[in-house]
DNA sequence: AATGAATGAGTATTCATTCAT
DNA sequence: TATGAATGAATACTCATTCAT
């Protein structure tokens, strides 16, 4: 049934770029300013289409959200998450994090924005697949951080806690370059960002005492 | 003349009054969700009179912003910017964070959603003057660094970066707790932040060999 | 393709009933007390119907007085203005005047009433097309007086004092007759202003034949 | 009982005061654009003073209308009604209220805005009091053309119909001058009109002596 | 009488959603 | 499916009026 398919194929094309259009408008106006008419525009379609596709104004930003997020899942998958070498997989976040951040200028926006109607917390509008995307990619980071730990790349620290610090960290400077123009070009603040995050944390071989604090004064250990 | 002056008073109150309630409004349901009414309504007062005191919901939200930031900021500088001690500074700056996010349940949202025709940027549609506080904020805390790190206490870095660092890492670990209920109370999780991100950062006297790298790679020496 | 049309044909057939309805409810209430909700009931559209064809209270405020003067003057141009004989040009466009405010009661209260946020003078709220309307209409009643006074039709007064003299003259009339039922049918009131206004500034000739004055006996002054 | 007095006397000025007040924000603004706010901030007393006056925003409009009305009327009398000259008196007339709306400017919005509330007629929103006294003020002028017939020194016109002629004229003037800034000083502008005006409806001297026409080349005649 | 803070009904405008074609 | 005109609930803001002091 060729023409059936066809149909289905043009169903389905036609929703990306519904979506996409979408995902264009929320990032540039934010989920209160943007209009269903103007992503309706954006996507060269009427308004009651995109009605014919999605339930409504905030089942299409959660479908936008998703798809960004995921993206961003599957990219670091793909480039990050993967590798083996847990130093340089962190190194491939940071940069990965910087670039999605520089090419989807308001990208942050999304994830750090009020969703709609939510209550006491920034990420409780998002929807539900979305969270669980976040929630496993944060996985996965704490996963390549135990790795290092574990193969004596990093220090004895823990692991989600590195992961934390270190979107965090991201995040900070990402916020921080969005809004004070950076002096310097994307690959120098990537690789000076690297260098220092992983700097701080890697294992130094400082002599035979490796001290073993998981965290916390080595210092002391260092004196002994 | 008393008359005079109480009436002038029990108009303060009142204004202090609408102002706590937009607060708590604002923090709960965002700058957009949030309603005039329902701070009318949370304040106890008639629509109108919110409009004797303030100059409409845009006026109303960068008061309340304003306000939270301010007092933070004097918090800070009462029992943080001013120690001596650098080490003493930050973690004390870190204790008072989490207290305050403890306290301002929520509070987080004000600083990071998008405030009202924002584009792009958290942080654009907060009033200047909260822009101000927030910038003599980062100045001072980032003096803090600079002292630690003059007087031997820091390891070498930038101390712009390490506020910025500091600033991300408390809100991601704010966000985190924000949402996924946290195990352990507060003293602890505060005790074990300090210790570890000082501890991060903290000079290691390291017998003679106490190399100045301002950052990175220190181990690759001992490679060689 | 028909139902293209037809849709077209549509949409300017309800921008038109929304216009009448402004219209009526304009010169009824006037500008200020009118309310959008009143001219949607009138047209028979919801609220929202209205905004989808003008911009505003102000845009159809000025979309209704646009139309009601751009009809006048397209009928002046029509049945008077174009008329070759100076003498019945005057005549014809004090019976169209006449007629158009019969027709359209309320309508001097359009003209005269204070538009929009006007400052001082009355008809500073026009809408630009407007203004525009009204002075070239009185151009050409000049022009035609200009004609008149060449022609030796007219008494060698300026044209311009002329024009806004019958200006002044008419609208006396009719907001006089607009408040006090006036005890004469249209047809002789339009007789009468048309002979004594045109008896006025007609030239004498001069000679012993102490003319036909269209009106009244003028003769008594001269036979005492 | 001086003391009474006094209160009454304080009263009376403080009444003045506020009308005073009224009548300078209603002819800078409007009845709709001002606001008894801006009225009692003009007249220096607190809102609540107000309605210890009036009975509000009509009732201000009213007396402050019926003031206005008052006051022209008065100097009328006094200034040009009183002659025993109807052609001086008719002169001074247009003299006044030349140098009334140009004293007053926007002194005309008054006059032709419409009132509040008001229905199909611009004059009809007026207070019955000032109603009156602009009829008695046409009466006496109509009375003043009835003279000027009955002694001959106007032409055998309809009084009514002068006097409303000479309304509708003196208002187009005053309406094109408050819009198009004149190029005359104002003396010069009502000697002009006063002469035209009056050199239209003068009794001619049928005679030889074709005299002294008030302006204009009429002397076209004399060329025969 | 004078004050001015409090009131709340009233209004223009927006925009997500529906539905007949 | 695609369309886009029609809808009307929702919302910020105004301002005449009241009333306790």
């Amino acid at each position: 049934m060729p023409s059936q398919t066809r149909k289905q194929r043009e169903r389905e094309a036609h929703r990306r770029e519904i979506l996409a259009a979408a995902e264009r408008v929320f990032v540039r106006k934010g989920y209160y300013a943007a209009t269903v008419e103007e992503i309706a525009a954006e996507a060269e379609f009427a308004v009651g289409t995109l009605y014919n596709f999605f339930d409504g104004k905030k089942a299409l930003y959660h479908a936008a959200v998703s798809e960004i997020i995921g993206q961003l899942y599957a990219d670091a998958r793909r480039r990050a998450l993967g590798l083996d070498d847990p130093e340089q997989a962190v190194g491939a976040l940071i940069e990965l994090e910087l670039e999605y951040a520089e090419r989807h200028r308001g990208f942050l926006r999304v994830t750090l924005e009020m969703a709609p109607g939510g209550e006491l917390d920034p990420a409780e509008g998002l929807p539900d697949e979305a969270q669980r995307v976040i929630d496993q990619y944060r996985q996965d980071v704490i996963e390549v951080f135990r790795r290092g730990v574990e193969r004596g790349v990093f220090d004895a620290l823990d692991p989600f806690y590195l992961a934390l610090c270190l979107e965090g960290i991201v995040k900070a400077f990402i916020t921080y370059w969005s809004r004070h123009e950076p002096d310097e070009p994307l690959a120098v603040r990537c690789e000076k960002l690297k260098q220092t995050f992983i700097g701080r944390i890697k294992l130094r071989q400082t002599g035979p005492a490796a001290e073993a604090e998981p965290r916390v004064d080595r210092g002391q250990g260092g004196q002994s």
